[in-house]
DNA sequence: TGACAGGTATATAAAAAATATATAGTCTTC
DNA sequence: GAAGACTATATATTTTTTATATACCTGTCA
């Protein structure tokens, strides 16, 4: 249940209501955690029940708009977070990949099918890095630790990227050679 | 429902029962794929119904042993696979890094707190690098897709090593400045 | 003008997956 | 011979994901 704190957290950078938390996650933390709604509106709920944040209803404006509930975390809130922070990580990651779970089976396929694939991903991760690249200068004058977390996700996908190209000359390779030893 | 197609995939490549079936995913897939009992043994189950798997009760020996249930392929789960294989990923990444999220906060804890946390993830990454080593010169010979993917676990662990041991300097680096400020 | 796509916002049922735990036997080593 | 680690299967509980519903706003394109 560390949504929890993911949620605890970002509220203690600023006050938000839960369509901006999945976005902030999404825009900001996507290389190191996922999060939907069906896990955000019962866990804000639960969490203030707990008393751990505080809720504000905010009436739609004269000229309409949608209602909003505003979060903003509570003294014992930050309390909880900050005892969460002194604890052991313990486990390891979580991760589901479906692309490279499919590419761990490429072999029992077309290789030509394979390179398709493996354009599709490049493409992604071209936009997506650059989406990362414009993000981290907006965390750049922040604190020690969200500057450094933005770097990791530029070099990871950087890494990613270079190795997806390197995979694709690799396959383009073995498929000469197939043809080579088929004549 | 892709846990399906990781255990058929991994049948494809050789006959197994569950146990080993999560221990290999372990070993060889783990950063890219996690898995554990609570799924196989259902998915076995399911696989089984549908025809995709055949199941072979394996008496203990005369000499005790536990039971096993040694599963293999069919014809029907080979073909089902390779449609699969041709589908496009769709979707992205799912990924839930416990570490990476408290790092993000650690702004909001005590500086020498993230450093004996950051030394916890340097010495368990620092291991896990060399097992994907030594299980990368494995998997050499092997088929191109299966070699490049036991590259980029082995690249993918260097680089974020190199990124702790980044962070590490950056926050000491930090640590003194607050210090001298406060002096 | 009005229709349609896209974005903001909350919510929940249903399906899938993760965690924790139980059982039972083997093998090693002290 | 006892303790601890490993092999093996299984399942109940909890948590998370997926899918879908509602409603209102803004921009655009015909």
């Amino acid at each position: 249940m560390s949504i929890k704190y993911a949620i605890l957290g970002l509220l203690q950078y600023s006050d938000m209501h839960g369509y901006r938390i999945k976005a902030h996650i999404e825009k900001n933390f996507g290389h190191m955690w996922s999060i939907n709604f069906g896990q955000i509106y019962p866990s804000l709920k639960q969490l203030q029940e707990e008393g751990l944040v505080n809720m504000l209803e905010i009436a739609p404006s004269e000229n309409g708009g949608p209602r909003k509930k505003l979060y903003s975390i509570t003294p014992k809130g930050v309390k909880e977070l900050s005892k969460w922070l002194t604890e052991p990580t313990g486990k390891s990651i979580l991760i589901r990949d479906p692309f490279l779970l499919k590419f761990a089976f490429f072999g029992f396929g077309e290789d030509a099918n394979a390179l398709t694939i493996i354009d599709e991903q490049i493409e992604f991760f071209e936009s997506q890095l650059k989406r990362r690249q414009t993000n981290r200068k907006k965390w750049e004058r922040q604190g020690v630790y969200v500057r450094l977390l933005a770097e990791l996700g530029v070099t990871q996908n950087q890494m990613y990227l270079e190795w997806l190209h390197h995979a694709k000359k690799e396959v383009e390779k073995n498929m000469k050679r197939a043809r080579r030893e088929k004549a």
